[in-house]
DNA sequence: GTCTATACTCGGATAGAC
DNA sequence: GTCTATCCGAGTATAGAC
């Protein structure tokens, strides 16, 4: 059985009562929103506080460090994307996982700054001791988790090919997520929606006889 | 047909005869074995150019600009395992391909500083601007294209699902890499090969009946 | 809680001697 | 071609007033 649900994308917030947590929240939002709509050019803690309407120091109030800041935003965006869609964070089906998914993707390509965002804190992720690392971890083990057991479910009622472990298969829709990612950032037109297509595609068992 | 053999990675040295394209040759090398030995830590102009036995000036001298050399290394490094790995380059077939890329894929995990780097400028090329941005275009188009080519004949053969769009599967195999490195980054101990295989497995067409 | 002001560090780039 | 020296900007973090 999976962790209890929303595990990771509730709670996190340590200073909790010591700041004001409701405004943090407010100030996470804005952050995204502006990452979102004005992309991430090398954003500074400087920059980031101007769009929100507070002072650098300001900004900086709420969090330990620029560093934790940017990981907040970026948890902050799951928590967004996953609540309109509770079919991903904890699919019922296949199908369901699909489609969920799908829609995600499609809205992950039309915010290409949070798309660059995702993948510099994967790549500071590297250091042990970066927030980047704890949350990566997290969220992929977490995500894995639900995936495969849902993997598994449909392999077991005949709808995935068999002989594909279902930790690896959740583990390679993950890769191939973050893979065409950045493949986004070098080509913006790129249709991620297709690919994942591809690899569900692949999954599924063969309706009929052998090519 | 293919580009020429190479297209990608013999040539792109602009300021060739300007300036001495051997030591150049010979910096990029040491420069890339350090990243590979030491790992990526913020690894700054400075630090590259102690360990390369010259100083931050001397280094400098011979690239554009610290964006500039960084891309060098990386284009140095596919020059060196493709080297090794003609296989991969440009595949004879579809088992060369996938042994070759194993390989390869096995010999990134060792070097995990310079999958950072690779992340980290693949985050960089999000900037049409920035130097990362060509060099990942080329890069992605040449791989593709070459793979592509291999798994259309292997499907023509019968040794690929049908169905599927070569360079769609192309992709996804790009992807797939990508998206492993990513996780690596966060577990060091992942074996992405297995991970490989597993998508190879996915397009293999079925050898026997439908489960 | 928020601001202003500042301190401090780091790193890349450039000038100019040799 | 390589070094030393310097400059300059950026950006985070912090001190302290309000």
């Amino acid at each position: 059985m999976p962790g209890s649900r929303d595990s990771l994308w509730v709670m996190a917030r340590r200073g909790s009562y010591a700041k004001g947590i409701a405004k943090r929240e407010e100030i996470l939002r804005a952050a995204l929103a502006v990452v979102a709509r004005e992309g991430y050019h090398g954003a500074s803690v400087k920059e980031l506080s101007e769009a929100v309407g507070l002072s650098q120091a300001g900004l900086l109030h709420y969090f330990d460090s620029k560093d934790e800041l940017f990981v907040e935003i970026l948890r902050t965006r799951d928590e967004v994307d996953l609540a309109g869609h509770t079919d991903v964070a904890d699919p019922a089906d296949l199908d369901t996982l699909r489609a969920g998914y799908l829609e995600i993707v499609r809205h992950n390509a039309q915010v290409p700054g949070l798309v660059e965002l995702f993948t510099r804190l994967g790549a500071d992720a590297a250091d042990p001791a970066h927030p980047s690392r704890a949350f990566f971890a997290a969220r992929g083990a977490d995500l894995r988790e639900r995936w495969s057991e849902t993997i598994a479910a449909a392999q077991a009622s005949g709808q995935v090919r068999t002989g594909v472990d279902p930790v690896l298969a959740a583990r390679l829709l993950q890769a191939v997520s973050d893979g065409a990612q950045m493949q986004l950032l070098v080509e913006p037109d790129l249709d991620m929606a297709v690919l994942i297509e591809t690899l569900f595609e692949l999954l599924q068992a063969p309706a009929d006889a052998p090519a």
